[in-house]
DNA sequence: CCCCTCTGTTAGATAAGTCTAACAGGATAG
DNA sequence: CTATCCTGTTAGACTTATCTAACAGAGGGG
């Protein structure tokens, strides 16, 4: 969701992104190219760049001018091209940020490599420092956390890996487990007990608590905006037995039952709290 | 990092993207402010869906035409306005990925209100579908995991939070317990034993493996691009004792003793390994 | 009934970021 | 020495996304 108007224009969005003025993802994009370049080769040309960003020759040389309006790079049409020192340290920015991107979603979610490496290329541009202490913070307490004793990650692939579709699996949250001994007794987060959709009554709302299913429903109920966190109201029985309405954002959303049995709620007793927390 | 030639044109990349051609950030943005107005409220009044981007309402009047023309909203000047079921769908699955990640980034990695809005506003674009049935399967996990027992993120807040600067803690990830006990046991990753940069030799490669530090000095190191992931090669002492320089994307960056204590390297026995996982 | 206010439109400007076409300058090959 | 090729530039066009200024319609107050 876009920002409220209390942080209105453009600029000011920009310097609250801690993005220096006038810096836009694209010239983010050239900058780091730039690095990546000058630390293979003794020059950068205005070729290979052209090529490592996919774009046409003209292009670069407009982008290259605008850096140097900024004060990022040192250009003077057909010399040598070099950095600022301001300018390599945004790109030194920038390219952490992708490397770790990239590694945290291949190596630790295991996202496939190709995507990894493309949904960092986004990413990277749009996560704050903030953001970014806390999730390495957060990737260096599951690296060395002595509860699990390195133990974490090869089970989460265990159960929720892709090709690991037969393993044994005792987690709760793994879609074998669940699929075996469907629901001895529920799930629970802090003191609330979490209510599979399926087993809810017309006009209860709730926040979408957990997603017990394998990829592919997963997937499925992703595409429709269902996904933990979002706030949901029960509004009828579907057709079929076990089936279930809920209402997502004002739209009415058909579950089967076996989604409705992967859904859980978060219940609020109130009916009526569409405050929405944005 | 922006993609590579093989994957050229902005067409070729907003296909793959899964992003139906032509929509761009900016409209994917309008269409979820309309769902949430719709929700809300019995009619969609341009000068609210203006007052929710921050822009000005013949801005909005433009992005109508666009998203008319794509067949996403129902538009007619001066007329009611209503989203397509191909609009809601779209508008549904963006909202859903803005709930998900705010509630990701503040609530599990404990991430201020405010910045965790903002930061899901703009990766909420940049994620796959993939990428997201990743995360969402980790965080599943991590919530249910009964090796942990729930203790999980109350444990990770306790060590790395920003107020429980005065935790006992017996992570081995925990700064408090890095600064007590300095180093009883090098760190391991599978096999590999990782060694801080304050204790190798100029020449050596490798890649940041762990950065075990507190807050202040992560984000530090952090503006400088070092952050898990990046390959580095140690290239000299620094002036002080307990100092390194090391060389990042062939930027030389100086390292304080306290720096070089908390960056962990993955090294590599040959020298000369620069053909880097992008 | 006329004027004012609010909502929303049209018109026209600007900036970023891309493209193609055409030109300029240097190296190389005959 | 000239023709050719490669690199990079300029020129001009287009799209997206934004702005301001000005106009249009609808409702209410006097």
């Amino acid at each position: 969701m876009p920002r409220s108007a209390s942080t209105a224009s453009t600029a000011a969005r920009a310097e609250e992104t801690r993005r220096p003025a006038g810096l836009s993802e694209a010239l983010e994009d050239y900058l780091e190219i730039i690095l990546q370049i000058a630390a293979r080769h003794p020059v950068v040309r205005v070729r290979d760049i052209a090529r490592a960003k996919g774009v046409r020759m003209p292009t670069v040389t407009a982008a290259l001018k605008r850096l140097a309006a900024l004060g990022l790079v040192d250009y003077q049409a057909r010399e040598h091209l070099v950095l600022t020192p301001a300018g390599a340290s945004i790109a030194s920015r920038i390219r952490g940020r992708h490397r770790f991107l990239t590694r945290f979603l291949g190596r630790m979610l295991g996202v496939s490599p190709a995507v990894a490496r493309r949904d960092a290329c986004g990413l990277e541009h749009h996560l704050s420092a903030e953001s970014l202490e806390r999730l390495t913070a957060f990737v260096e307490y599951i690296e060395t956390c002595p509860e699990v004793g390195g133990d974490f990650l090869p089970r989460f692939r265990d159960c929720f890996g892709r090709d690991a579709r037969q393993a044994i699996c005792t987690h709760t949250a793994c879609p074998q487990y669940a699929r075996q001994a469907s629901s001895r007794g529920a799930p629970r987060r802090g003191s609330h007990v979490l209510a599979p959709v399926a087993s809810l009554r017309p006009g209860v709302c709730g926040e979408v608590a957990r997603i017990q299913a394998d990829e592919r429903l997963r997937v499925r109920l992703q595409r429709r905006g269902l996904v933990a966190g979002v706030e949901v109201e029960v509004i009828g029985a579907g057709s079929l037995r076990g089936a279930a309405r809920v209402r997502v954002d004002g739209r009415d959303v058909p579950l089967a039952p076996r989604e409705a049995r992967a859904v859980f709620l978060d219940t609020r007793p109130a009916r009526e709290a569409r405050d929405a927390r944005t």
